[in-house]
DNA sequence: ACCTGAACACCGTTCAAGT
DNA sequence: ACCTGAACACCGTTCAAGT
């Protein structure tokens, strides 16, 4: 909680700022930490103990607002040996930390997926530093951009998937009627609490690995021209 | 556009019901086409030339409304041959007609992306049918779920993406500080064209081979032990 | 420059009142 | 049973007014 109990200010100018842009997106990171609180503009005035309009003196709107914060995210995870090791080993490095940072900050996952990545530098500095990894291990020009893509749309798919309930596959009203998909959830949680892992955690390492490894193929092997689907 | 012009109707029940759950759901879907049109009660109530509180009747909330909508989503992209083709192949049309689906109404992409799955009978018919397919293709019992929910994950994401403006990690203005990206994108671009695919349509393509490919892999192969990452 | 306070145009939801 | 109409508790954003 941050100091919001201030009594009263009067109208006017205050003598000392009350406000900056690094308290505002702090005080939402802490918005944000807790699940079911509704990330609103006026929640995060609330918590700072001042009113919604003075935040439009820091950030235009709320769009530039969680901008703001997926910028500071991105800073913070930073760089992750894409210099020194091949891609195929960072991006696993980087792509967990991608899932643990989310995660740390349920309230904003579906505002970060919905609102569309504006070219904030720190963005382009990351995709960079992939792309340039990529380039250097000999992956084909083409498909860099279309390969970070697909890991980065697995991430986001993965993090809105943890905000669903644990027993999202497990209907038990239902067991019934899907005696398969029963029987394979209990087998891969089973097999996730044996490892020590959640259920959520083993699937999105699963997965990860696979495409991953996918990604790796079609990017050594020959060029082989996969069966074009219907474009919309 | 419905029948929304009506003139006036007087309170009281009308002679003949003006609503239904088929009508709302079949305005719902039409106000999900428009791109930019934000999706509220109000608006769809307008659509139907209605008052927002008369949607109460036919839907608990907003939520269920949604619900209704991805239920009737999930029934109509059907089944994809999982009882006569190998898993590996139905499950790239069956992915395709997802995306297609969710690109169709690009208004509710978000919502039911962000809203978790309930067990609707719809879904789970679904998945019930997938997972007996990769049961008798011979993957693992506790690989299962996780490999559709990786592909689920890969597509909702895939259809956030696909919301991003065109040229979203082209920014021309970043061109000489992200020499690697910018060169990357472009012979993406490029590359997509030749084909007579979207850019868009290209990277799904190429991510969704990837994928279920490094899947189908890991179901095969010796079940290895991938080096396990740090947990939640 | 930096905040309050009032105002505006919206939301989703509830519920009494009408037929 | 099925709709209107009013009411409630919210939103995000704008802007004059105060210091």
């Amino acid at each position: 909680m941050s100091t919001a109990s201030e009594a009263h200010r009067p109208a006017g100018r205050p003598r000392t700022a009350v406000l900056s842009r690094e308290r505002i997106l702090a005080a939402a990171f802490e918005l944000a930490d807790v699940r079911g609180g509704d990330f609103t503009l006026a929640a995060l005035a609330r918590s700072l103990g001042v009113r919604p309009s003075a935040l439009h003196h820091y950030f235009a709107g709320k769009d530039e607002l969680i901008a703001g914060m997926r910028g500071q995210l991105t800073a913070r995870i930073g760089d992750h040996g894409f210099e020194t090791s091949p891609w195929h080993v960072a991006i696993l490095s980087w792509a967990r930390a991608h899932r643990l940072t989310f995660g740390a900050h349920p309230g904003i996952i579906a505002a970060l997926a919905t609102l569309p990545v504006a070219d904030e530098p720190e963005s382009i500095v990351d995709y960079e530093r992939i792309a340039a990894a990529l380039r250097r291990d000999g992956y084909p020009e083409h498909r860099i951009v279309p390969a970070i893509v697909a890991i980065e749309s697995f991430i986001i798919g993965s993090a809105l998937d943890s905000l669903a309930p644990e027993d999202n596959l497990r209907p038990v009203a239902n067991r019934g009627i899907a005696p398969h998909l029963t029987g394979a959830e209990e087998a891969a949680r089973d097999h996730a609490l044996a490892r020590g892992h959640s259920a959520a955690t083993e699937t999105f390492e699963f997965g990860l690995t696979a495409l991953v490894a996918g990604l790796r193929a079609a990017g050594t092997s020959a060029e082989t021209d996969p069966t074009s689907g219907a474009d919309a």
